[in-house]
DNA sequence: TACCGGCCTCAACCGCTGGTCGAGGGTTGA
DNA sequence: TCAACCCTCGACCAGCGGTTGAGGCCGGTA
């Protein structure tokens, strides 16, 4: 198992992202996004881990369209340890002295700080109404523990409104409570019910089976 | 109080974006991003919530890296999000800043060359087993249109063949595929059953949902 | 041994985004 | 009437995110 070569890793990513070249990632390693291994004869070998960073990568510039500039940023702050720092929508920069790490897919990882917000703070993070929310909390799509919610929340809120604008109203989305709690449910019977290395790891790769379903079932254009 | 005149809204708005210049704006009324009204001789007048929308616009950039085209796109969204909603954000007509401003578009847009492959081609490029690609289509997981396969089976398959190695076989996904058709069913109730512009916006949406809940489920680390 | 597909580097090139600049000319108000 | 302000339009530009091609080295295989 000495890594994959470039090619290789070149078939694994296309089925997810359409647009990636071998020049690509070449370009992406030039830009020190990716350090592969080399062999003694200077071939690239990539490993599980610089997959997932180039996952990460691609991910990030194709759904939030993030420049590179910015994507390895993010990924040296990440191998420090810390959770990327990313600016929400435009709001007043009030309180809220950090709004959560974007939700880049595959990003289950270990979180470090868990952002813990107030109820008032939430609202404000995800410019929704009291209303809004407190519908959400009634279906189960959003759920204080204690008196503060984590960043998901936010995200949540942010979503559910805009989806409301399609008409798609809170009640509507209690089937995506339940999916996820099974899903959940599923990872835990394999890891137990405490989180573990591969409690992440798991949560990544049903996400992206979800995805791709939802994906494979969309009407063709 | 017939709104100000471009040289007065430059200097509103220098003092929040340093780099805005007349031509700047200019230039994005040019890309369609504003549309203040017009003096009988030609001159532009910025009404207030002109100067909202600029502000929007500069922040999203500034703050998100968002480039232009998507901020239109939001901007549009926020326009016509103001109809149905029911239990929707307090978006008032003219008061733009508190916005779901998130990024939208996840790369359920138009795929261009959508991916056809034999099954012999799915089989190499997930590296599975026949049996397991048929186990996965005895479940619906996996479906063949006609007699080739598109892009997204590719990841479907890699998935299923990693949770497998996890103890989790094809039998314990079905919840994912009919979670999927769910979601599919609710985008189509808004959509109709012909993919439209909004169809890959939405998906984008109910996925990012998705992951949210999910995460915000997992055991805390 | 020769061959061929895969991989390497390096430099030149490219298209798009997001503007800037200047010429040439009308408008406003003191 | 003059200065300050504003208009359009077309040319130009810098940086980002790659692509392309020339020239050459690996590595399996026939």
């Amino acid at each position: 198992m000495g890594g994959r070569g470039i090619g290789e890793v070149l078939q694994l990513l296309q089925a997810e992202f359409a647009d990636v070249t071998i020049s690509k990632i070449r370009f992406l390693e030039a830009e020190g996004l990716v350090t592969p291994a080399r062999t003694a004869s200077g071939y690239r070998k990539f490993s599980a881990a610089d997959l997932e960073r180039l996952r990460y990568v691609l991910t990030a510039q194709r759904d939030q369209y993030l420049p590179l500039k910015v994507i390895k940023e993010h990924l040296g702050a990440i191998d420090r340890g810390l959770r990327p720092a990313a600016a929400g929508p435009p709001v007043a920069p009030s309180s809220l002295p950090q709004t959560p790490g974007q939700p880049v897919a595959e990003d289950f990882g270990a979180a470090g700080t868990e952002l813990r917000l107030t109820r008032d703070e939430l609202l404000r993070a995800a410019a929704v109404s009291s209303e809004l929310l407190a519908e959400l909390e009634g279906h189960g799509l959003v759920v204080a523990s204690g008196n503060h919610y984590g960043g998901d929340a936010i995200v949540v809120a942010q979503v559910a409104a805009e989806l409301a604008s399609y008409g798609i109203e809170p009640r509507h989305l209690r089937a995506f409570r339940t999916a996820a709690d099974r899903e959940v449910g599923l990872i835990e019977q394999v890891t137990g019910p405490r989180r573990t290395e591969q409690t992440g790891e798991l949560a990544a790769l049903t996400v992206r089976l979800h995805t791709a379903l939802v994906r494979s079932r969309l009407p063709r254009p």
